[in-house]
DNA sequence: TATGAATGAGACTTCATTCAT
DNA sequence: GATGAATGAAGTCTCATTCAT
């Protein structure tokens, strides 16, 4: 029963659910960590629990069960990217010319992916084993492809709905995998890889939208 | 159907190895179609025998272990991958315009993963955690991008090596991830998503080599 | 019974720890007993479990493998040694007639032997089978024979360092296994062995010492 | 179908049985390094099988369960036993001085169980569990100590029949206790072994017979 | 008779989750 | 609410033995 040091005046409840919040980021940061480097099915409740420096009870007062941890990272990595996602939306994105916009989006990937490694890897092991999770991944990625088709439409009006979403999903998910095995590369092919794909993204769009 | 050199006419033995064969045979195939289903650690060594209609200790007479079910599927794959790929080599698939190769090479895509829908799906699944599968497809796929690889430089020959091989690790990589993630899209979509490819395989090319 | 150095009366994580405690040894007997009549492979971890009324679960808590348990009983049967070994350094032994000494060292033995028959059944049984059980007993006996070659030179100053070290060996093992061998013998005769052992090892020493 | 080259005449069935005789030791040879290398339980019966080239399916013509292969091996030791100890009954044994008598039990001793170190160690591998083996052991025991009580009978008449009995149990199983475990140690140190045998069975005698 | 592939009961061990304290 | 010892269903794999060929 350790007392914190300072407890300031009029904060009564907040340290302690500050703590929480900090108890369930930690169990995140982990498990995100573990999933990783062992799996998801190799990665024990306990094993979390313990490297979170958790009780394993308290783990369970935050999560209900294991999955729920899945699906809590799943949906940092979510909202991660919603964040990421808004400056897509910004006027000035819509003019400027065409190869610095691809090389825009593909940096930011590139920034996303490398922050976050867990994003793809996590999401390939659980597929269809945890449909929430895939629930989840699936609303993530149909934002961003919208966000994409809306920003190509801004340009080019002369295409299908189903045009921007087709070319949308082609992209996204294209680029999603090369990011992530590019994870994984030596240096000198990792900038090959990305190069590669500001090529094949702005050669895909000219063809469309020229 | 080969016939063993010195056979008598009868051959004794060859029924039971034929059985053996044939169980083997069962136990992959079970296997492939429960990794899909229920993801392969949800997947019991018990549940795959029993499928199989072979008793547990018979499934472990054909495999030492759980980890060489899935290797003897990724090398079934890595195998049938092998023989579509031999068409690639045919001199007359130099000579056709661009347009015609890239279409039959996504149509051979195409059917192969319509026919292996495992192939990707399992392979992501280990990922990291079964290395021996990993090498195996990691072999596949080299294979795969090598004969990419020859193929485009035999049209044109003013790349560098180095180039050939990005752009055949980018379409070898992003073209599986298409196709696969195809296989759960709606006919229409799913159709739309092929000629999506092609195209896209086509402008990135056509900005390579024209 | 030492006392953990502040820890308030009333002690509130007692009760859980005594339970433990008494957990680990009903295991440690029941194992013991089971070893003994049915032998240390036929002895299955749920036979123990349950003879032990425990879940299986929890017999796992406390020892990560089947071999543990023999360790476990190993450790216990080598301190108990030890506890009635401490009586041999009293000075007063030095000093005692040579047969009185012999008939001392050998109803102690007998005693330890019959108090506890599964110190040689069951080292004999996993001999070179679990080393670390083996390197328990081994470390015991080698205390056993220090401390029967320390008696002896304290008697006799004699003979040699290595003289001391071979009447002790062949002591120890010999009288080891006759009280063994005695435990499953007809009342009588194992009286008729008790004084064999007497006879056996007082003349041996005589040889030596006088 | 390999027909043995040259056939004697009129031996029609002899080949036959001589293999099968061939084989039978071939198992319990080999059964008898495994079990003591790796013990009884952690040999399969498989082991035994491919290790001795023989079809497992032969070993189980010849032994109906694994059990048969210890009884065996324990009943060879016992008749291997049997011969050596035809020696003790020769008539001119009685007539050697008590030291040089004593020298020459030890020395055959030290000869049988350095030609068979599995007689004892095996032995107390299957304490217990194999009663057959037991009874085969004990049997060879006593028939030892029988033949040892006789001679000692011989040479001094003076006591009970238990007397020479209860000698007889403690000087057999003493020594052979100590003959297998002076198997492992350093040569010196086994020696000096072999030589304190000879001295503490001397005077154990020496003090009853003089 | 000889063979060895086939069998399945059962051994050891794990781990997500609970609940008494 | 917080804790972590306790639980037991279930998973992987073994191996003595059989029996169809």
């Amino acid at each position: 029963m350790t007392q914190s040091p300072s407890k300031p005046v009029g904060m009564r409840r907040q340290p302690r659910q500050a703590r929480s919040q900090e108890r369930v980021n930690r169990i995140i940061d982990v498990a995100e960590k573990l999933f990783i480097t062992q799996g998801y099915d190799a990665t024990t409740t306990n094993a979390i629990a313990s490297h979170a420096q958790i009780p394993i009870g308290s783990l369970y007062q935050f999560f209900p069960d294991k999955t729920a941890i899945v699906q809590a990272l799943a949906l940092r990595y979510s909202k991660l990217l919603h964040q990421r996602l808004a400056i897509l939306n910004h006027p000035e994105w819509a003019e400027l010319p065409l190869s610095t916009l691809v090389d825009h989006l593909i940096d930011i990937s590139e920034k996303f992916f490398w922050e976050y490694p867990g994003y793809y890897e996590i999401f390939m092991q659980v597929q269809g084993v945890i449909p929430e999770v895939q629930a989840i991944e699936d609303a993530a990625d149909t934002e961003l492809m919208g966000d994409l088709a809306s920003l190509l439409a801004q340009r080019e009006a002369g295409l299908d709905q189903t045009d921007y979403e087709a070319i949308a999903f082609v992209l996204v998910k294209a680029i999603g995998n090369l990011m992530w095995l590019s994870l994984t590369q030596e240096k000198p092919f990792r900038q090959r890889l990305i190069a590669e794909m500001k090529r094949f993204t702005l050669s895909y769009l000219q063809n469309y939208l020229e």
